[in-house]
DNA sequence: CGCTCGGTTGATGAATTTCAACAGTAGTGG
DNA sequence: CCACTACTGTTGAAATTCATCAACCGAGCG
């Protein structure tokens, strides 16, 4: 059951029974990871990638005066670094955020997996794709949105993402981070988050309280994140017709 | 001789002869489009890709008051929106911000090469995963530095690319955009990155003039926006152990 | 000539950072 | 039980960056 939450809320690129098995039994070992940890840095070769079956894990990146940019955040479910299957080397550090159980795949295992199972590769493939749409979504963000607007696009995205995977009821979730994590996100300061947090929780908008976080009213939270959730590829629109993608 | 610059440059992931033929051979038309010309809408399903043979394109997202965030710029020899073949539908608008020359190839036609040239998939695979890692590189930029370095860091990328793909000599490129496109990339206002862009001038780190980008100290340039080249996975580091990855 | 488009400049104000200090809470050891 | 420490959150004041608004410039072009 390691991996039952990979892919899972997704129509076309669902796993079958076998193939998740297959999955399964590529795991060379499952781990729990100390909170805090840089697990892997930036330019190092990979031969293996992780699966984070519990706990939360991010993705970043280190300025020369050591601030720090994270550009992903993961929760169970997440096949954390899937791309370093193809790329091989890495660009950027990964580390847990709380305590971490992940499952360790090495690449040959995934290798032979997709020789024998034709049509996981592309559903792999699709997953790191996910992954590059998330990223864009959050350029907008810091691109395009004011302080509040970053903090409530990615507190929108982050209950949609954890509603996905079973850990939100659409208003509440545990969250392991700190305000100093948010603004690492949100490429600000950890005072200016913290008055942010301040303004959402005068609105009715988020309370943010010892890694709970309660979002009362989501759509307006979403209003002003200007979040729409179409970039997560959760489910195909009913109706669409398919792609000519001949593993789709 | 279409597609002659994909994944040239890179020694691990590059191309045969014969899945360069294939790929090629798939081109169902070949076609220039005008510049400045939204070529596809988020939400669309797509049935085949573009390959970019001449001239820039963009991918953007806009706000919900029309303000455009850039997501990606692409150059000859990109696969524009390759990963629209394994996501199906499209979270993003693509145009041209020049006039271009694009080859398109159907995504059935895509299928069947990938079946018949089993070690082409993981090179595609490969090439999408640059561009999310270019993303990343695009995160950190707008979440960690201050204007100079944005535009600075931005321009250090494009002549990097434009290099591996024989448009730049190091120092001198021609580029098809206007301030008001830098400003849609960085995350600034047009205002600002006329002065940032006065700022490089007078400091003699760039002449941006009549879309020609003269560079006279490209590292320098690159210190200021803590530009570091690896992202771009252009070769491979000499002696770096290679990875499991089957297909390598 | 007058139009349009992209670039340039100045003045002003808002958003955000920076620096600095303090509060609350939990753990730890005496 | 208290003192001490460490960590996270909170607040204030000042400085800075960047956006906004408005105007003008210069080249290309009908």
């Amino acid at each position: 059951m390691v991996m039952e939450r990979f892919l899972k809320n997704n129509r076309r690129h669902g796993l079958t029974q076998e193939e998740r098995k297959a999955l399964e039994g590529a795991v060379s070992e499952i781990k729990t990871l100390a909170p805090r940890k840089t697990i892997v840095r930036a330019r190092e070769t990979l031969h293996q990638s992780i699966f984070l079956v519990d706990g939360t894990m991010s993705r970043y990146i280190d300025d020369t005066n050591g601030v720090r940019q994270f550009v992903s955040i993961h929760f169970a479910g997440d096949f954390v670094d899937l791309h370093a299957y193809p790329l091989g080397v890495i660009d950027h550090d990964v580390a847990t955020t709380t305590e971490a159980t992940v499952a360790i795949i090495p690449h040959t295992s995934l290798g032979a997996i997709i020789r024998d199972l034709p049509e996981i590769g592309p559903k792999l493939w699709f997953a790191t794709l996910v992954d590059a749409a998330i990223h864009r979504a959050w350029l907008f963000r810091l691109g395009r949105l004011d302080a509040v607007g970053r903090v409530a696009h990615f507190l929108c995205e982050t209950n949609a993402r954890l509603m996905s995977a079973g850990l939100s009821d659409g208003h509440r979730f545990a969250l392991g981070l700190r305000q100093t994590d948010l603004a690492e996100i949100c490429g600000l300061t950890t005072v200016h988050v913290n008055r942010v947090m301040r303004r959402l929780r005068e609105d009715g908008l988020c309370e943010f309280r010892s890694s709970w976080v309660h979002i009362p009213d989501p759509a307006r939270l979403a209003a002003i994140g200007q979040f729409d959730p179409q970039y997560l590829y959760f489910v195909e629109d009913a109706g669409v017709e398919q792609s000519a993608c001949p593993w789709g």
